[in-house]
DNA sequence: AATAAAATTCATTTTGAATTGAACTCTATG
DNA sequence: CATAGAGTTCAATTCAAAATGAATTTTATT
């Protein structure tokens, strides 16, 4: 509508706007990412917009960049810095964080934060159950045998399987591309 | 307190609390379970419950023993039907069900239902992103490049573990048992 | 076909997890 | 050591997902 050239170069605008949908696409990527896995989904959205971000961001930045409290932006980073998702640098003023580009680290923090700990009160609780075969109906203790079987194997299994995937989904060492 | 001979013997009783605490035990480990990989908790009891049993249970058996509502127990016996990881029986009057045991079934109806479906729209997702690559500031066009290239090989990556991860998991056919 | 029990549906309610934001603590620098 | 900005905390709030339950539909039996 208005006859004045536009204040920036046509580049700049487009630049601001390709850059602007990345990073939307990104964080909506990574927000479905942590809700499939029964994270905060803003904890998805702070990993999105690092891991779209060439440069590293302050608190503020992000907190802004996604419209959410300074309080959230806080509480989520230390998740995903305790995950191994992301660095702190510390070095200046204000601390800038960026996100680790590798899904290994994803991985090994979920791993180790919520599948182990789990794992672990499991075992405890399948050491109850065998306690508890005994005492159980006797027309049925076959079956229930069978049963506790079954979950133990499945708790076992997981526990193998576990460094096993772990190292599966980190073959990207073993085939470096010219990026790397 | 009272004088008068309990109604039932000993063994019954203790038969009874056993059966119980296996019951209450199985619930609340299935429950965590459903929890961890962000399914309702009422889904993971209800397999629970049918986990624990060794008779195929009723709708409403199972809302009694839970203490759930018949409307929460339909919708919850429908998504674990679907999953794959319930049988009904509708041969009679009113439906049973049982609990199918193999780890097996559990785990492709996750990947089928939830994880699938989730890699494919982020496959739409990536290809945007590929096409916003020109558009994007010069003076980090190494950078997007590096980082849209790594979330593809997650992609990748996740896509080529998937049927492998299910072989894995479901090892107990080649390691066949007594009780199996 | 009538009826009664079983099962499902879905608008409303409840619940619990996530988020907010104001008060507070920490830290670096003059 | 004072202070100003950065960062954290947590009680209160919001909100989305789950649960409820009454109305409805489906199914089986006479």
């Amino acid at each position: 509508m208005s006859l004045a050239a536009p204040p920036a170069p046509e580049t700049q605008a487009t630049d601001a706007a390709s850059r602007e949908q990345f990073e939307n696409t990104l964080v909506e990527v990574f927000s479905e990412l942590a809700d499939l896995f029964g994270n905060p989904r803003s904890h998805g959205e702070i990993y999105g917009i690092l891991f779209a971000s060439p440069e590293p961001l302050t608190m503020d930045d992000i907190a802004a960049r996604l419209g959410i409290s300074k309080g959230s932006t806080s509480q989520g980073l230390r998740a995903l810095e305790t995950l191994g998702a992301i660095e702190r640098d510390a070095s200046t003023r204000t601390a800038t964080y960026a996100a680790r580009l590798e899904l290994k680290v994803l991985i090994s923090g979920f791993v180790r934060q919520r599948l182990l700990p789990r794992l672990d009160s499991s075992k405890t609780q399948l050491a109850t159950l065998k306690l508890l075969l005994p005492g159980l109906p006797t027309e049925h203790s076959a079956d229930y045998q069978l049963r506790l079987k079954r979950v133990t194997q499945w708790h076992e299994r997981a526990l193998r399987f576990l460094p096993l995937a772990q190292k599966l989904l980190d073959t990207a060492s073993k085939f470096p591309t010219s990026i790397d």
